[in-house]
DNA sequence: GAAAATCAGGAAACCGATTTCCGAAACCGT
DNA sequence: ACGGTTTCGGAAATCGGTTTCCTGATTTTC
């Protein structure tokens, strides 16, 4: 395959088999009539010379690329690149490349990579960003599905972690724990993210029939507020007033865990401890490791694929606006003494 | 834009300017002599009807894709998620649209995705991998550039940060600081990159006339690691044997930090410490904040698709072989008191 | 054994651009 | 006014496949 001539064409496929061009075509992609023995002539020939069709040229015709593109609104990070890897593996298995694109914040940037992906004609879009706030919909004449990032558009196709549901598997954790009274730290106020997880966690208290002490506690995604909310917690108390803290994420749970221990309380002895996202760095770095929920990117990722090679094809069954994935707890020794 | 038939093509523009297909090719293109009228008119038309060129049959008679393959051996992680960010800005630039794959350790998946490249008719590719062992070469007919992961063959393009100069980078600055004896916490034995950083650092503390206290302790890439191996270098002793500790990462050198100070040391008064890699929630979380090396990861990523755009286009200057790319110190409270 | 139905494979049109080649028109100097 | 250049723009070939007919050959049916 390292001849640096041209590539074989589907002409010396032909020539090498003493048949046609079309013949050649239809040997390879089972199309047609032809007799076992030509097809299997063909085939032989055509891997004796290492053909390798010609993709380009075959979406020419077919009027298809079997591109999707994978349209970033910011950079690949840590939540859209399980997302991307989802989407990828699932659309490798179906003959499918994946065109990236990072905008950067950038709408020229945006724009500009818009206009690329539909100069290579690709079949659909997926298009991801780093928070779950809803963002203007992109106009392009080809099916589209948002992941991680909505549609602000109710007719358009989004996949999200369902955040609510992780909160209740939290609490019904905590519950089934025995813990009664617990405290919140969540990240930034002007997130999306943060409001669901609090509205949801507030609602399944409520259904529980547990009780959220304080106010919630919003600050930033980083280890010094999840240390400084947890001094907040305590904020002159001898007694923990809480049993519990839930954590918006596993940064600020691995923070929380540390500030406990140095003000000398055990966890989960005195305080159980969970965080959100089973971000493996900082749940294993914890002590103890982190009880978490784990949103399945990945899945989600492999959703988004699907839901838009349905559309692609036409064949789409799920229901138009958003659809949430249900995530995954993962209970380990914030929660549980001696795990 | 949104219209949902079939796309403007090069016919309708040339239809609507009044001129042949041939001459709109040429307007749009800046190519054949054409009236700077005609050209004007020809514009216009075409981004009246919005035209936008269909790439892949442009592709086809350019015999020119202008689509690189980016091949990564294992998923998109911390390290080569910044340089596919690098190659990806440096390409989009150049009209030039990334298409992944990652192989996930597969020789199969490897091999797939490598024959789904060739077929679409990358013009190069980008191999990456997250370690910087040297890896078997591919066997494409295609121009490719090893980035982060070299080909074992001496004669390929492959681009790797220096690691021995960011080492010396450390060490310089150690000295300066009036550091004599250190230790070092290594990570796991068994990579290329724990091997080279140790010689570099041996060399260079050789030459500076300071002093490797202890062996060098190697583990693995974790934080429980990081804290055990700190203990290790204090083991029975009173006064602590080093005033500063040199970490292959930051993620050893933050949970050095952390056992530093709950061994009652203070940092860097008593214990200076050095982390690698720059990682954000490591260094950041660090008390104090790491200082640390930068790899520079996305400047390796724009290097390696500027060396495979120069070899496509048969004109590369810079050597076969590796290439290093030099490293950034930055220094942070962890070595400099009161920062 | 003849008519009808089925099967195998090829010729040619087509997908949407680029590019070479060529003819007509405009321009030039004398 | 005339031969000789330039300039401008179109016709047609090409890139590498797929697909739609279409024609002989073979098989089926009664």
């Amino acid at each position: 395959m390292k001849q640096d001539g041209r590539l074989v064409r589907i002409v010396d496929v032909a020539r090498a088999a003493g048949v046609s061009p079309s013949t050649v075509s239809k040997a390879l992609n089972d199309s047609g009539s032809l007799k076992a023995a030509t097809r299997e002539r063909v085939r032989e020939a055509a891997d004796r010379l290492g053909f390798v069709s010609d993709a380009g040229a075959r979406a020419l015709s077919m009027r298809r690329t079997f591109i999707v593109g994978l349209l970033s609104t910011d950079d690949i990070g840590r939540f859209s690149m399980p997302v991307m890897q989802g989407a990828e593996n699932a659309f490798a298995v179906g003959e499918i490349s994946t065109l990236v694109a990072t905008a950067r914040h950038d709408a020229v940037r945006e724009q500009h990579h818009l206009r690329t992906l539909i100069a290579r004609r690709v079949d659909g879009i997926i298009v991801t960003g780093k928070t779950t706030d809803p963002r203007e919909p992109i106009e392009v004449p080809v099916p589209v599905v948002y992941a991680l990032a909505p549609s602000a558009d109710p007719d358009d196709i989004s996949v999200l972690p369902d955040d609510a549901a992780g909160m209740r598997l939290v609490v019904d954790h905590l519950r089934t724990l025995g813990h009664r009274r617990v405290a919140h730290i969540a990240g930034r106020a002007d997130q999306n993210t943060s409001r669901v997880r609090l509205a949801a966690l507030q609602e399944a208290l409520a259904e529980a029939g547990m009780e959220l002490v304080g106010e919630p506690l919003f600050g930033e995604w980083s280890e010094p507020w999840g240390r400084r909310a947890v001094d907040l917690v305590l904020r002159d108390a001898a007694e923990p007033p809480v049993t519990a803290i839930v954590c918006a994420s596993d940064q600020l749970a691995r923070a929380a865990a540390d500030r406990l221990r140095e003000r000398g309380l055990r966890v989960p002895d005195d305080i159980a401890v969970t965080g959100y996202d089973n971000w493996h760095v900082m749940w294993s770095a914890s002590r103890p490791p982190l009880t978490t929920v784990d949103m399945e990117l990945e899945a989600l990722g492999r959703r988004a694929a699907e839901r838009l090679l349905a559309e692609i094809q036409e064949a789409d069954t799920g229901p138009r606006g958003i659809e949430y994935l249900p995530p995954r707890l993962v209970a380990r020794g914030s929660t549980i003494a001696g795990d």
